[in-house]
DNA sequence: TAGGCCATCTGGTCCT
DNA sequence: AGGACCAGATGGCCTA
């Protein structure tokens, strides 16, 4: 065996002869010892890490002083200079940490793999297809907020010792979805209901339903411009037992100023855009409906019933941009889609693609 | 064939 | 000094 010609604890190594030669063996050795980086099974990933040790016991009997094993006598304190390394020693010392470091970085990604596959496994999921790693980390967030509203609405429930509103899930589920494109500034969206203020990355609710109405299905979307419904982008969106389309129908209820939705979807599209601009596709057949929160970030956009002009637009919208027939999701019980152009009301972080601005800026408001 | 996703390697930085 | 962590680079695989 290898080990044997090489390992300081074997019979054959002689501790007396701890020159550079034997050093270059055990360089070689060891590099002998390293294990194929391809297609590892956790048993190599095992045996790997026995390698491994093995390597770090003998750099570490290598390196230690030669009376390491000898009776604790006082020892005499030898000012030693370090012997000088040939280029073909220190090359391959180099090449053994090196070779460790890549089993240790293999490692630990197999390690956090590993853990986003056991998320995967808890998070509802009715399809088939594996979610990408960002999708998993997306859509835990988006579930986690969701369940959070949950319990935020129970306990409302409770409090009134009235039940009766309590919708169900499906209906009620508010969920953020952000997908972005390839943005480095991009920020996963906090949750809803645990965080508040207004500075990047916070989320403020100024009032409507996430403070003090029941749950209401909103679905924000910030897409890269994909379809609405029949993405298979969006589909993972369903998985989770939350509509794209949702009920509002008890909105009014609870909040005097809130009319009602019977369904609606919000679509938020910003490729082929001009910078500083977003696209918003509505899909309502609901009437007046008036809430206000801030999303993430600071993009403004104003939306009273569908307008029949721009002119019903507030604030930061800037133009009307048709009907796009081509986004609206294959539903004939839904009014025709309207999108409008809102402006952004605060810069994007950084320049670059139109699609690179931070969810943590992106304000919202629904009068 | 281009683009997305992924695994791996690599060098740098920080921490113990 | 060595390990953990990170981000960039690279190449393979898959799919539209």
């Amino acid at each position: 065996m290898l080990l044997s010609l090489a390992d300081p604890e074997s019979p054959s190594f002689d501790h007396n002869n701890h020159s550079l030669d034997s050093f270059d063996r055990y360089a070689s050795d060891m590099e002998a010892m390293s294990v194929s980086t391809d297609d590892q099974s956790a048993s190599d990933a095992q045996e790997n890490n026995n390698v491994m040790a093995q390597q770090d016991r003998c750099m570490s009997k290598l390196m230690a002083p030669l009376d390491s094993g000898a009776p604790p006598k006082k020892k005499r304190i030898r000012k030693t200079r370090a012997k000088a390394k040939s280029p073909e020693l220190i090359q391959k010392l180099k090449t053994s940490r090196r070779q460790r470091a890549n089993d240790r970085e293999r490692n630990r990604m197999h390690g956090l793999n590993e853990a986003l596959e056991v998320l995967r496994t808890t998070l509802p999921n009715s399809s088939d297809a594996k979610m990408t790693k960002i999708e998993t980390l997306r859509y835990a967030c988006n579930y986690i907020s969701a369940l959070a509203a949950s319990v935020k609405l129970l306990e409302q429930s409770k409090d009134k010792h009235d039940f009766s509103e309590l919708p169900n899930p499906d209906d009620y589920a508010f969920m953020f979805n952000f997908q972005y494109s390839n943005d480095s500034q991009q920020e996963l969206s906090p949750s809803p209901l645990s965080r508040t203020g207004t500075s990047p990355g916070d989320v403020t609710f100024n009032s409507g339903p996430l403070d003090n109405s029941p749950p209401y299905a909103a679905q924000s979307q910030i897409s890269n411009g994909y379809g609405c419904m029949d993405s298979p982008k969006d589909n993972f969106l369903e998985h989770s037992g939350y509509h794209l389309l949702s009920n509002h129908h008890q909105l009014d209820q609870h909040q005097e100023n809130l009319k009602t939705f019977s369904q609606c979807s919000f679509f938020l599209d910003h490729q082929n855009m001009n910078q500083g601009d977003s696209k918003l596709h509505i899909n309502s057949s609901g009437s007046l409906y008036e809430n206000s929160f801030t999303f993430p970030s600071k993009m403004s956009l104003t939306y009273a019933t569908p307008p029949t002009s721009p002119g019903l637009m507030k604030n930061n919208v800037h133009s009307y941009s048709g009907h796009p027939r081509s986004m609206l999701p294959p539903t004939t019980s839904t009014p025709p889609h309207s999108s409008y152009i809102v402006h952004q009301t605060e810069p994007r972080f950084g320049l670059g693609p139109v699609s690179t601005y931070s969810p943590s800026q992106l304000q919202m408001s629904f009068l």
